[in-house]
This record gives structure tokens, C-alpha cells and sequence, in this order.
DNA sequence: CACCAGGTCTCTC
DNA sequence: GAGAGACATGGT
């Protein structure tokens, strides 16, 4: 990826890897405003916008190496397409959702937030995120930081149910009271077997949402996300439906190998939002 | 009114 | 270990 840094901003002059649209509302990331020339994005404590027009994008932000590699800037993304256009029936997806990129985001974040994605719908798991972070993020001011995992623990499961969060309240409630107690999020050194099935130990915590937060939280792209949408790309790639997700989410990982989280990204994006 | 949404949990056999 | 139901809530 190509891009400078001066006065305080990232500048992106070739768009053709990095569209703004695709990124931000292709489901990885839920704590997002629209602004007129682009996007305000919130991670953890943090916030930058991100201002473009056709053919350059700007981010501006107070802490520039947290969104560099939030944004995975260092990446090739011409390389994963390049290595993605050798499998069969994907070229549609990817040339659909050029200029996609997979964030790096907050693992405590992600998981928090994937827990709520659970059999839920997007524009909900916004709001039930947003009413999250009002209610027990550190004020930052112009907003709301996402709560760490004291300020979480310090409230229970009636709270969050409250909140609108349905009856995944008494996961974030048991989730985030372990992790405030010690249970370390830091899977380094771990196959990601071994990590998933740390993840999956927690509640609400499932294969999907481990897959995710995998992916989302820690940067590991040999996993592959099944949800509902990811089903019917099974479906119609393999010609047979899949009964367990696990197994489907093991066949796709085992065909696309370290490119998975990539391939997951593009086909998920594809069969969610084209005609 | 059904059915679906970035599924997981618990209870059976 | 596989299979069936329950589950909050809002959108279509």
C-alpha cells in the first residue's frame, strides 16, 4: 500500500486498495458514523476520520501508528488478489469488493462485540454497541471509548439487558467478569486451534465468533467466519448444503489455507450486497 | 403474520 | 457426538 504521512495525516493516493465504502460497512466493524465526506471510526479509545473522494483518502488522527496498522496499511493487497485469482468461481467476489482491506481491530472489542453479532442483525448490533459505550465507556469528550473489561465487569447481566442486548447480556456480563479477573486474551504463541478453543471457552463464544474475533481481533487469516450468508456460499460452491458450521468452516479453511480470511471477506461481502 | 439476522446454549438420545 | 428447541429484538 502506498501511502504518506504529513501534518499529521495518512494520504492514500492510489485508491485502487483501499475503498473507504467497502471496508467500513462490509460488517467487520460496528462503532462507525457516516460524515459528509467520509467516515469517523472508533476503535477502543481511539477515533480518526476518514475523508476521500474518488481516487485519494486522507486519515486524520491523533495516534497515526494505531491506525496504520488498524488499517493494515503495510499490506499488499494486490499481492492476496493476485494469489486469490487462482481459485475457482472467486474472480466475481473480488473484483466486486476491490479495494476491501480486513481491519485490525481490538481483540476485547471484537470479542465483545461479535458475542452481541450473534444470530442478530447489523443495524441492531450498532445500536446495542453504541448504548454500550454511553453507558460505561470513559467520555472522551466528543464521544464514548468502548468500556475495557473492568468498567464492564462492574455492571451485570440485568444491566446490559436493560441496554437492549437481549439475552446476550449474561455473556458480556460472565465474559467480561473473567476477563477483568485474569483470563488473558493473549493468544500469542498459540496455533490457532489452541486459540479458538481458548475463545470458544468463554460464553457466548461459539466457532463462528471465535473465527471472527480471529480474524477481526488478531489478525489471523486461516480462518473462515460461517455464518448465515457463508452457508449459501457453501451451498452453491461445494453443490450440497452443509449441515454443521464447523464443518463447512473447516472444508472453506482447508481449500483457501492462509488466504481464507481474505476469501471469507470478499465472498461474504459479494453475496451480501450484490444484485 | 411469518421469517431472518455475521449463532450459541442446553437438554436429550 | 449428533439433533432439536429456545432465545431478545428489530427489520422486511
Amino acid at each position: 500500500m502506498e501511502y504518506s504521512i504529513s501534518n499529521g495525516q495518512i494520504i492514500i493516493n492510489n485508491a485502487e486498495h483501499f475503498d473507504p465504502k467497502s471496508i467500513i460497512e462490509c460488517g467487520q466493524v460496528f462503532r462507525y458514523q457516516k460524515i459528509e465526506s467520509g467516515y469517523k471510526i472508533f476503535s477502543k479509545n481511539l477515533f480518526c476520520s476518514l475523508i476521500y473522494t474518488k481516487d485519494r483518502a486522507i486519515i486524520v488522527s491523533d495516534c497515526l501508528p494505531y491506525f496504520i496498522d488498524y488499517f493494515d496499511l503495510n499490506r499488499d493487497y494486490g499481492d492476496i488478489e493476485s494469489a486469490l485469482s487462482g481459485y475457482r468461481n472467486l474472480g466475481n467476489a473480488v473484483s466486486y469488493g476491490k479495494g476491501l482491506r480486513i481491519l485490525k481491530q481490538d481483540p476485547f472489542e471484537t470479542l465483545i462485540s461479535f458475542i452481541v453479532s450473534a444470530n442478530n442483525n447489523i443495524p441492531r448490533i450498532q445500536g446495542i454497541i453504541e448504548r454500550l459505550c454511553a453507558a460505561c465507556g470513559e467520555n472522551m469528550g466528543d464521544y464514548f471509548a468502548f468500556p475495557t473489561a473492568e468498567r464492564l465487569a462492574a455492571k451485570d447481566a440485568d444491566f446490559f439487558y436493560k441496554l437492549g442486548a437481549g439475552y446476550r447480556a449474561e455473556y458480556i456480563a460472565d465474559t467480561s467478569q473473567k476477563i477483568a479477573n485474569g483470563f488473558s486474551l493473549d493468544l500469542s504463541g498459540m496455533s490457532t486451534p489452541e486459540a479458538r478453543q481458548r475463545l470458544i471457552s468463554l460464553k457466548g463464544v461459539g466457532r463462528k465468533v471465535a473465527d471472527c474475533v480471529l480474524l477481526f481481533g488478531y489478525g489471523r487469516k486461516d480462518v473462515f467466519p460461517t455464518d448465515t450468508w457463508i452457508e449459501k456460499v457453501y451451498a452453491e460452491r461445494y453443490g450440497e448444503n452443509g449441515k454443521d458450521a464447523a464443518k463447512m468452516a473447516d472444508r472453506l479453511s482447508g481449500e483457501f489455507g492462509e488466504l481464507s480470511g481474505y476469501a471469507q471477506q470478499y465472498l461474504y461481502n459479494y453475496a451480501r450486497n450484490h444484485k
